[in-house]
DNA sequence: CCTGAGGTATACCGATCGGTATACATTCCA
DNA sequence: TGGAATGTATACCGATCGGTATACCTCAGG
């Protein structure tokens, strides 16, 4: 990746989350990069090849963000998880989750459903690994399910309510879920 | 409402929620509502206008499918709400819930943020009634606020898995709760 | 009777959209 | 040493954006 290039994701990255994929043109997108449309379109060729390069690189931040945290965590990490969400640099209080966003703009068929997709179930894969680290009796893929449901939920309405009240709601619920599965 | 405002708003609802709100432009609702632009504006006055009423009408439609369900349901009614989810005729299994899309596209400021805003805290307080209704002995509140995020996290992922399958198990795993909290 | 509300039809506005073309620097490496 | 590769600067393309203007039709009610 070229030094251009590399800022001009930087300057997407900030864009699209923040304003909306649509609300967006590549010509603010290459004038906040401080480069011509030129060289955005000699990079990433249109700009729906570089909303997939957005989201892809979206998802390497956020997993190495958790990768970080996850090392760093005492049990129970499945609540370590939780909290990477409200520790993220790049989550907006008030945009909520990239993701979400994005499939609620993006057009059936576009190459970056793909990579939504994969992100969400990499999360929820993640998930059903440390719930089963955290409640080895239980069953790991019916409470992962009922974890991930209440992340999603939780990280969908930061967005609508502004804050993070209903991710530390989420939080505690888990808590209790995992004490009930795994009494100590 | 005139004759024409209604089949303004008809094609804006089918349009606005199918393909987004930023990506369809009025002279496509206009069109597709066989209509003039300028009856739209007479109307309307502006899309964001327009917008805010598409969401109004979206909740009301809602609420008149909830009402009618809830009407005809046995308890626990709790579960009857998570099934009207599932059998609102507005709801495509491909785009999820209208008002998490709005919320992803609107600029902040928007007026449609608060009808999006005053949707989502009506649900949520007809979950807690329901609650008291099915679990009289539990914290209402509490309860509520955990299935408001399962269900959350269900619909917000309808659009993006393609599929109700988080929202059957979403609605299991409230009859599991409701069941913990309520033992006959 | 005639006025005003609700319409249609069509043309237009400036701005912005995604994307391309041309011409000219710089830098690095074979 | 001499091309690719990576850039800048600028102008342009047709299409579409949200929104307005003008002219005319129809029909119900005081």
């Amino acid at each position: 990746m070229t030094p251009a290039g590399r800022r001009i994701l930087d300057a997407a990255g900030g864009l699209f989350y923040r304003e909306g994929i649509n609300a967006v043109g590549v010509a603010l997108v290459s004038d906040t990069a401080g480069v011509t449309k030129k060289t955005l379109y000699d990079r990433f060729g249109s700009k729906d090849e570089l909303v997939v390069h957005y989201l892809r690189r979206r998802h390497e931040n956020w997993w190495a963000h958790l990768d970080e945290r996850l090392a760093a965590a005492a049990a129970p990490r499945t609540l370590a998880l939780m909290d990477a969400y409200l520790s993220h640099p790049e989550l907006d209080v008030a945009r909520g989750c990239a993701f979400i966003n994005a499939a609620a703009e993006l057009p059936p068929g576009h190459a970056g459903w793909r990579v939504i997709r994969e992100h969400k179930e990499a999360v929820r894969a993640r998930l059903a690994e440390l719930i089963a680290e955290d409640a080895p009796g239980a069953d790991a893929g019916d409470l992962a399910e009922h974890v991930f449901l209440l992340l999603e939920g939780a990280i969908a309405h930061r967005g609508i309510d502004g804050g993070d009240a209903r991710v530390h709601k989420a939080h505690d619920l888990v808590a209790r879920l995992l004490r009930e599965a795994a009494p100590r």
